[in-house]
RNA sequence: GGCGGGAUAGCUCAGCUGGUCAGAGCGCAUGAUUCAUAAUCAUGAGGUCGAGAGUUCAAGUCUCUCUCCCGCUACCA
């Protein structure tokens, strides 16, 4: 059943260039596929790796404009240290190219084209809205408006950041363009859509019949996007920065960023190889996509849908797509700050890039969401890495440097626990490989390290220091197993640690071994000297652990200020006295308080406003259960006018106030007064 | 509300098509040991496999219901 494949083209989700990499990222997408790539890599297998930049797309425009440069400095800046900091953590993609470069501009703008040209694509026009002042349409977040779930005031025309619903332009509440403030107006536009309906037939079958054995949140995702029906989707946008739609009468129309940006590992590969269409466009290649769950509609129905719209090209075999890794208990966050960037864990933990992998590998969100700790991370370098790893290849250096000078000593006869040890490593193996073929990449890092476990057994055991008082040549016989067992670790490990690997390759002075070898009792000849012992892992102390969760600390505070202070909105418009009297405030007791069924946010109160007993509903379920405002006195606006909400009849309103982060709060009297009293 | 994913030892997780599947690593306890970065090795404590019901000779492993967490999606303010 397993197919054979020729070759290898391996992609990597492209990281948006509006921001550094994070340790989401990495354990996501980048590890993974730099695990796979490196394994194939010293397999001999024929493997390309390809990625790059996004960098077109509204947010980037957006924060250009915040900042008063151009969208091309935010991505050079961007795209400059992204891809430095993924060669520095030993990233090695064969490219790591960027969708400004011509050879995409050409290779998107030929494949719209062609669907253009092939009927492909729906002509639709539809109002839109539209900015008079900068005489430009609003495309996704450059409208914003008030959210129509949690009245948020600051919500996107795609998506409201505060409770994560998806919206659309038309959702939103009093929308003003987020360039000029001005109310917009809508105005006719055109835009092409790829009707993914009608690759439905297709998909149901390639997925869910023929890739039965893709991950169950990836193949659980497409199937719950099949069975509800695939829309006709949108590949164009007014904006003026991305590639242009290359069709008469679009001026002013780019391709919209996830056309385009699936694209760029065509263009990478372009970049890369003028060879290029051996890996696209042969059957025989195995494309495999790393990507994170966020992307598993563009990368499972969208840009399959567009490669078989175009023809010629090859399908993904699969799509290992990872869950989400948090931080410290929390959502990673660009805009809040609340993440471990890469470039600066590098320059914070020189020479530890291998600790990084380790630990993002190790505690991979491969199955769930899982929680990046930095205790968690110190315990496993301490204790794994320095303890097991370092340790064990330290032990066989030290003692053959001890007692034979460095001269790797001649294996001689083997007892049958020499025997038993070795066939136990020869063992890993085959498990080692099924994982990492299978994407198992925790359980095969695991195989890995398990060679070190065996290695400092196996020293405990046959005890080469007191056997050295009486028998020289078994202690010759031991140290001569345990150096081909280290020799064995810099294969394993390479995938995972390749900066280790390299280490220990030096310390023995022997040329890189390939994966063929893995296992083999007989890497290193007796005779040959090894290099200079040094320590693989050093032990990481308390101190510098600290410094990092004082580094979140000052982000998460210096982050709530900014945002507190963003948020102080303006005084309103002045009143008279008058009309402040036309407001009948009351302090009033709850007597009692219920969840509305079917709601997230509401809650049914019974107030007793001294005047009388009423019903209010009111939006802070999340804030406040029934049980705890049973008794609270409160203050009620009793005179506005009543409301339906949710088939129940609301006679006015709580008082509350809400902070910078969205949580609101109930004002009370400093003392106990009587229900009824009158606030002015 | 609909859909998808998850819930297994203190922690992080393996457990494929039902029958040595109750496991690994870390942590902890006890013992051994000193070549090694107070590292290592052995042994152990031991979780009614989220709750309940069902199918079966046999269920973390299949079915149904429920609870909680994550995500997607819908409707309503």
């Amino acid at each position: 059943m397993a197919k054979e494949y020729k070759r290898y083209l391996v992609t990597s989700a492209l990281p948006y260039a509006n921001g550094p990499v994070h340790i989401g990222h990495l354990a996501g997408v980048y590890i993974p596929s730099d695990i796979y790539t490196r394994y194939l890599r010293l397999r001999g297998a024929d493997v390309i790796s390809v990625c790059g930049s996004d960098e077109h797309g509204v947010p980037i425009t957006i924060k250009a404009r915040k900042e008063g440069v151009t969208p091309q400095q935010i991505v050079d800046r961007y795209h400059s240290i992204i891809k430095s900091s993924f060669e520095r953590l030993g990233i090695a993609f064969d490219i790591y190219s960027r969708t400004s470069s011509p050879t995409h501009r050409t290779t998107a703008s030929d494949f719209f084209r062609k669907l253009y040209d092939e009927g492909k694509f729906i002509e639709k026009t539809s109002m839109q809205y539209y900015d008079e002042d900068t005489q430009t349409f609003l495309a996704d977040r450059y409208i914003v408006g008030t959210c129509p779930h949690c009245g948020n005031d600051r919500a996107y025309g795609d998506q409201c950041e505060k409770c994560g619903s998806t919206l659309s332009p038309d959702e939103l509440i009093d929308p003003h363009s987020a360039v000029s403030g001005s109310v917009p107006v809508k105005r006719e536009t055109k835009h092409w859509y790829l009707p993914l309906d009608r690759y439905e037939p297709f998909l149901r079958d390639w997925i869910l019949e023929s890739h039965r054995e893709w991950r169950s949140n990836v193949y659980g995702q497409c199937k719950s996007w099949i069975d509800m029906g695939l829309q006709p989707r949108a590949v164009s946008r007014d904006l003026d920065w991305g590639i242009p739609v290359p069709v008469e009468g679009a001026e002013g129309k780019v391709l919209y960023v996830w056309f385009d940006a699936p694209i760029g590992y065509i263009s990478a590969t372009k970049d890369l190889t003028p060879d290029w269409q051996k890996y696209w466009c042969s059957d025989d290649t195995k494309m495999v996509h790393f990507i994170g769950k966020d992307n598993i509609v563009f990368h499972c129905i969208v840009f399959p849908s567009m490669l078989k719209a175009h023809g010629g090209f090859v399908l993904p075999d699969n799509v290992p797509a990872n869950e989400f890794l948090n931080l410290e208990g929390d959502k990673i966050s660009t805009s809040r700050n609340w993440a471990v960037w890469l470039h600066e864990y590098l320059d914070d933990f020189p020479g530890k890039e291998d600790v990084l992998r380790y630990v993002l590998c190790a505690n991979a969100p491969e199955t769930k969401d899982n929680d990046f700790t930095w205790k968690d991370f110190q315990s496993r370098n301490n204790s794994e890495l320095v303890a097991v790893l370092g340790n064990f290849v330290n032990r066989a250096l030290v003692l053959t440097k001890k007692y034979y000078d460095g001269a790797v000593p001649a294996c001689g006869q083997l007892t049958d626990y020499d025997r038993q040890t070795l066939d136990e490593v020869a063992q890993i193996r085959a498990s080692l490989e099924r994982n990492i073929e299978t994407y198992h990449f925790r359980e095969a890092l695991k195989d890995a390290m398990t060679y070190a476990r065996i290695g400092n057994k196996y020293l405990a055991d046959t005890e080469p220091w007191k056997v050295v008082k009486t028998d020289h040549e078994r202690v010759k016989t031991i140290l001569n197993i345990a150096l081909q067992l280290t020799a064995d670790l810099s294969i394993a490990i390479e995938p995972f640690m390749p900066f280790s690997a390299a280490k220990i390759v030096k310390m023995l002075d022997i040329k890189p071994l390939n994966w063929d070898l893995l296992g083999s009792e007989t890497l290193i000849e007796a005779g040959h000297r090894i290099g200079e012992p040094e320590l693989l892992f050093e032990k990481i102390e308390d101190d510098a652990i600290q410094r990092q969760l004082d580094k979140l600390e000052a982000a998460r505070a210096a982050n709530a200020a900014a945002e507190a202070a963003n948020n102080v909105t303006e005084q309103k418009e002045t009143v008279s006295f008058d009309d402040f009297q036309r407001m009948d405030i009351r302090v009033s007791t709850i007597l009692a308080a219920e969840k509305v069924a079917k709601t997230k946010k509401l809650l049914k109160l019974t107030i007793d406003t001294g005047i009388d007993k009423r019903t209010i509903v009111s939006g802070i379920a999340e804030h406040y259960t029934p049980e705890e405002l049973v008794g609270r006195q409160i203050l009620v606006l009793v005179n506005l006018a009543p409301r339906e909400i949710k088939g129940i009849t609301s006679n006015g309103m709580i008082l509350m106030a809400e902070d910078a982060t969205g949580r609101l709060v109930l004002l009370q009297p400093e003392q106990g007064v009587n229900s009824g009293a009158m606030i002015g």
